[in-house]
This record gives structure tokens, sequence and C-alpha cells, in this order.
DNA sequence: AAAACTATGTTTAAATTATAACATTTACTT
DNA sequence: AAGTAAATGTTATAATTTAAACATAGTTTT
């Protein structure tokens, strides 16, 4: 096993649900866990956790399954959850007020130290003791602090600029929730929400499982 | 090609992605577009285009392209967001408010009729001329006024309980924030926005890219 | 109006991803 | 202490997904 062999990212992406489920074991005083029990649980296949975590190292032993506590903390070593970020939020509205509120975040490393916005009713107000500062202090903020990561919420219009400038600065990661694809050409990572798109999606399935329904009642009657 | 036959969802997730890109062209007032333009702006293959859109029928003329305007609105059709959707919000914590003042999910067909939560103090506030009412008040609410969606964004020691109930009282679909995976016995749509995870892939990726970064200079200071 | 070109829809091939099979090691039981 | 059962890590197979190739229909140009 090549330690620069890349890893699909949907191995990636299925990892915190792993760690999400092992912090329940954990919570429950479950000391081992088989990829057998583990796959019931999760609705997956057994073979897939074991390929998924082979692709990292041999984290089990044979005849015995995985011990909880030691593959819980080895996933965070993976998702480098024991890294701390220094963060700035991008966009104090709504949904930036809501993610500078969720203590969840620091917990995972994520720690908030700025909060940026154009709206001069914004600028001033503080959350969690932390002031929102005009966006024009921003360079400055990001460059004398190290900014490690942004989180992008504010209007699609404006975000390619800051992203780009964010980029320059030196920051390394951007948590983007604007519906906007970000092509950086530097080595900076994007990850997206895109609400709408899960929205657009919800509305997809939703009717899909009303034709669904709908033709098996019809079968039914007929 | 059978009507019913299931299409890929990771088919599906591209769909709001093209919607996107095709309303940008339509704002742009750009009447047609080939696969091939379009898959270099989106940085994906014409091939995928041409296979995804072919899952639906065939939107596209030989030797002209696609009417950017006929497509645009082909998609909308197929994602369902000709549909209307009675909505309400359950847990109007910080998301839950971010979500409610999103005036861009109405535009999607996501109505929002109801907020629901358990907090006092909460109770009897109006967002955007909707009442919080008790979440006491909610199974009455919701079979009277049919709804068909809600977005749960309350905390996850409550949202299980919360789901089924919804399910049973004939909800449709739930756009769940929180870090569970409700796995209901009925037919009801389940779509997740795991943030949490969302971020510790971020997390992984920045830790990824710093690695190569690394090993780049180290390789060309030998 | 004919020829050259464009670009779709569809078929075929390649690549990737997921599942199953299995050999081996460790744990547990009698 | 020996034998049986359990469960990993890994290899092989199957399934799915993506990309390429191509035949055909339609457009544009001369």
């Amino acid at each position: 096993m090549s330690a620069n062999r890349r890893i699909s990212i949907a191995v990636i992406r299925r990892l915190p649900r792993y760690y999400r489920y092992l912090g329940e074991l954990l919570e429950n005083d479950i000391k081992r866990i088989s990829s057998k029990e583990l796959s019931e649980r999760m609705g997956v296949t057994a073979s897939q956790i074991r390929q998924d975590l082979n692709n990292f190292g041999g984290f089990g032993q044979q005849g015995y399954g995985y011990n909880v506590e030691y593959l819980y903390k080895e996933i965070a070593k993976i998702l480098g959850l024991n890294n701390k970020y220094k963060v700035i939020i991008v966009g104090v509205g709504n949904l930036g007020q809501a993610l500078a509120n969720y203590v969840k975040f620091e917990q995972r490393g994520f720690e908030l130290c700025g909060l940026f916005d154009v709206n001069p009713r914004l600028i001033g107000m503080t959350i969690r003791g932390i002031e929102v500062k005009d966006i024009d202090e921003m360079e400055s903020f990001v460059k004398e602090n190290k900014i490690d990561v942004a989180y992008l919420t504010l209007p699609k219009s404006k975000v390619r600029k800051v992203a780009e400038d964010l980029a320059s600065w030196g920051v390394k990661g951007l948590w983007n929730f604007s519906p906007v694809d970000l092509d950086l050409s530097s080595d900076v990572v994007v990850e997206d929400v895109h609400l709408s798109d899960s929205l657009m999606t919800l509305s997809y399935r939703i009717n899909r499982q009303m034709q669904l329904k709908e033709a098996q009642t019809k079968k039914s009657n007929k």
C-alpha cells in the first residue's frame, strides 16, 4: 500500500459516518465491534467497511474485530481532526450567524477567529465574543492571524472575488455555501455545501417516490 | 428506455448543477449550447452530459445542440420544480431561522407554512410573518394543512422521534440537518445535509493537500 | 441544392467501485 | 491444551459508472 496512492473521495466521505457510529458505540460503552455487526447497524456491507479501513492500515485483529476506541481515534487522525484550524466567516447573514454559533465545529478543531461583512448594520455586532469587522480589514487580518479556513456564506455575486483573494492570501480551505463553482487556480481546497442542489434532489426523490407508490396501488387494484 | 428504470443517484445529483449552469447561460442570453461547450465550462466530459440527459429523453438536436431555455425547463420538470411543497421547519434555532429566511427555496416550490419549537422563548416569535408554534401543536397542523416536507433543524436527541411522527402523519420528505441517520420504515424520503461530515471531509482534504505540497517542495529541493 | 461539417443519441469499451470469496490468524470453549 | 469458531486483511469477481467511438440526422455554407 503506497502511502501516496490517491484514495477515492467516496471512501473519504464515508469516514465521517464511520466516525459517528463509532462515537455512539463509545458512548454506549461498547468496547469492540466486528465489521459484520457494524455493517448491520450502518446498512452497508462488511466487506466495504474492511476495504475502506484497509486503505489506511490494519486497525483490526483477526478473530477479535476492532477495538472501538482505538479505531475511533485512528479515524480522527486520518481525518486530521487533531489539527487546529483558524477560521473566519465571510458573510454574517442568517447562515453565517448560524455557523458562527455552532460550537460543535470547534470540537472538530475549527476555531472561529473572525467575522466579516460589508453590511454596516452588522459591523460591530458580536457573536460569541467575536466582533463583526468590515470586509476591508480582512486582508490584514487573514495574513496576521494566519487564517487556515474560511466559511463562505455571502451572496454569490461576491463570492468568486472573495475566494480568489483568500486563496492568494494563503488560506488553505474554503467551505463554500454559495451556489457557485469556485475553480481556483491555486491549491486551496474547496468543499461545497450546495443547499439548493440538495433541495432539488429531495424534490426529485419525492416525486419519484410518489410515482412508485401510485404504480403500486394501481397494480394492486386491477 | 423503460420509464421506470431506476436512475442512479449520482446522475440525479448532477442535474441541479446542469440546471444552475443553464440558468447562467439564460441570464447571459445564450440561446443554444453543445454538450462539448457545456462540458468545457463545467469541467466534465461531453459524453457524460449526453448520457445523463438521455436517461430522461432526447432534448437536443443533431448538428445543432441543445436549446438552452428548453433544456432548462425540461430539467426543472424532471426535478419536479414546478410542483409546490408545503413546508414546516422543526427546530427554530440559528440554522432553522436561517433556512426560514432563505427566500430562494420558495422559488423552487418549497413554501414555508409553519415553524415549530419547544423553546418557550422562541414560541410566539415570527419570521417572515410566520409564527413559531409549540411543537405540541404540530400534529394537528401537519394533518390539517397537508404538509409535504419538513426541515429538521432540531437537536439530534429529539430528531428520531419527530421524524417518525412526521412520517406517520403523511409527510413525504424530510430535509435532515441532524448528524443522525434516520431509517424510517415508511416510504418517506430523507435527504441529509450532514454539515459536520462535510467539515471533516474538508479537514481531510486540507491535510492531504498540505502533504502533497510538502512532498513536492522536498522533491524539488534535492 | 449539394457538400462539408457539426453534434446528437447510442453502442461499445475502459475504468472504477463494490461485493464476495478465502486463506490465515486469533480468540474462545470444552 | 486442542479443537472449533470468528473475523480480519487481501485477492478475485461482479457490478456499476464513466469515457470513447461511431453511425446518423440536421445545419450551415458555398
